[in-house]
DNA sequence: CTGAAAGCGCTAACAC
DNA sequence: GTGTTAGCGCTTTCAG
């Protein structure tokens, strides 16, 4: 249906490579020249075949991305973030949805060999020897996850958080609890570390909860743990964890941020609960965006190398937060 | 780097056509010289490369995604399980967003053209005149949108809406009010138009608010204006608005359900709100992989046809509605 | 500056 | 059953 090169090419008189070449290199043709064959396109709304430029070029103009799960608050804003640069490049993103699951992950992986130009990796589930074991270490950027000498981007929590801890250590808490994340996972280890220490610095010991699952669930448990402490403010691994532990504050009767204040993090889903959650903002949109930044930029210069980028955080206080009791 | 077909037949002795049959048309071939050709894909860790096949099938295996805003809570779960549906038929899913914007979604599936084997298009915001002029009408397949002769999946909100009303009125509730969503939404029309008439059916007139775009501000802005009435329970064009409503109230110092029951509508987000939402279940999800099945069973059999699959709702009872205060 | 020809990896007649 | 051959639509030497 759609007019081919060649079909072009006859209708000219021209041969196909130097229909070709009024694309590809119109410098090496006669500014006339390229101007009729651009016409013709024109007219022929002509559009070249992906396929058979993939196949001789070698390159595929796709990139992959791979999240644990599409539907985590976490993931649309760097997926779109993601799809928008990519898209401004020329590039198609298809995005596969590892389930939670390392095996699953690992199928999505492997079945995008061959027909991306290089991948998003975003908080592999899957261990770091298997992660080694993919295939063209050198066209996949890892987001959330840290594995030496393959590139990555960071969300380093840890200003956010101490921001956090000293935002409520300014309203008067002296008890605070950090509501833990799913156990192996490196953001939690970081943000627990940051909370700790700078608790510490404070001359406070913080409450340790956890590990939890990132789940609503999770967090509404959580709140039961603190109903019976002195605990007058929490952080919370995530915002889904936070706005958990909000619900099931709110159903044993608490107040927040009155008889408790909470921060979130990830700052993803704070427009959507009720008090506006305090959060540490992270950028998942810029994550997205930097690592199709990176990646595109690798295509060019080679590879993109061991690039460790680190995107920093910031604490957003809105109401969940407030002086202690 | 990768292994060719030719490499294999090659080392086999055996033409490229045989060993292509071996995978395409086994049955066509000695039981032995299959198994010998698979052993030896196997070992090579053999891949077909995808694009040679496209060039010669015309099958791309791709299928195309548009959604006009990938972070619209809405759409993940749609867009998750149009991915795992699409997999294990072999597909690969490039997901768009269009940005709200008719242009850019205009952008978005022109840009498909030719390298998928159809396209679900979500709730398109472009004109009708504009989605007839989309090339090969018999593999886009529309989602939340209707348009004579155009294959679409429609979720029916009626029937959820309608005991949405009935439950309200069991708890005792005259005075409803219904938070409109987007004008030209055709969702927005008939999930007013449910409302309407089932309140009527009860002999109650609902107060109309709206049109609101859909977002949280909008949904607090309604609260305001809830407040000044007698209205007691308020339906809500999506969960958005219902939760930015619920924030709303609770703002005004008033309790949900005690002063105001709220419900929502599509079931996405329910899980992060306190108190949890009572909503009408839509399944996005559910219209994701229906709009998938819909597509790949069009490849074999020929073209979708007219069809229009009509998923239903129902109310899902949460806390967020109870006894008329 | 432009054309001819080969080939990317695979499939599909058409032979044998 | 299996091999031969001819492309799919494009880019790219290599000539002229």
């Amino acid at each position: 249906m759609a007019i081919t090169l060649s079909q072009l090419a006859a209708e000219l008189g021209l041969s196909t490579s130097t229909v070709s070449r009024a694309f590809s290199h119109p410098e090496r043709l006669t500014a006339e020249t390229v101007s009729r064959v651009l016409a013709a396109a024109q007219r022929h709304a002509y559009q070249p075949n992906r396929f058979a430029k993939a196949l001789t070029t070698g390159k595929s103009m796709n990139i992959g991305l791979v999240v644990p799960d599409i539907a985590n608050p976490f993931f649309p804003p760097l997926i779109k973030a993601a799809q928008h640069r990519a898209r401004a490049h020329g590039y198609s993103v298809y995005v596969a949805d590892g389930d939670e699951n390392p095996k699953e992950e690992w199928n999505q992986l492997t079945h995008f060999a061959g027909h991306v130009d290089g991948v998003v990796l975003c908080s592999p589930r899957m261990s770091t020897t298997k992660l080694r074991e993919i295939p063209a270490q050198d066209r996949v950027i890892l987001v959330n996850r840290e594995v030496p000498n393959m590139p990555c981007i960071l969300i380093d929590s840890t200003v956010g958080m101490h921001q956090a801890v000293d935002h409520l250590v300014s309203l008067g808490h002296h008890e605070i609890a950090y509501i833990g994340g799913p156990a192996r996972s490196w953001a939690n280890t970081q943000r627990r570390k940051a909370v700790l220490e700078r608790c510490r610095h404070h001359g406070l010991e913080p409450a340790l909860l956890g590990p939890y699952v990132s789940t609503h669930e999770a967090g509404v448990d959580a709140a039961r743990k603190l109903g019976r402490t002195a605990v007058t403010a929490a952080i919370a691994f995530d915002d889904v964890l936070a706005v958990g532990l909000v619900s099931g504050l709110q159903e044993a009767g608490l107040r927040v941020p009155e008889d408790l204040s909470v921060v979130g993090c990830d700052d993803v889903i704070t427009e959507h609960t009720a008090p506006p959650l305090t959060s540490v903002s992270g950028g998942a949109a810029t994550a997205g965006r930097v690592a199709v930044d990176a990646l595109l930029s690798s295509f060019e210069g080679g590879s993109i190398g061991a690039s460790r980028t680190v995107l920093p955080t910031e604490l957003v206080v809105r109401r969940s937060t407030g002086p202690a009791r």
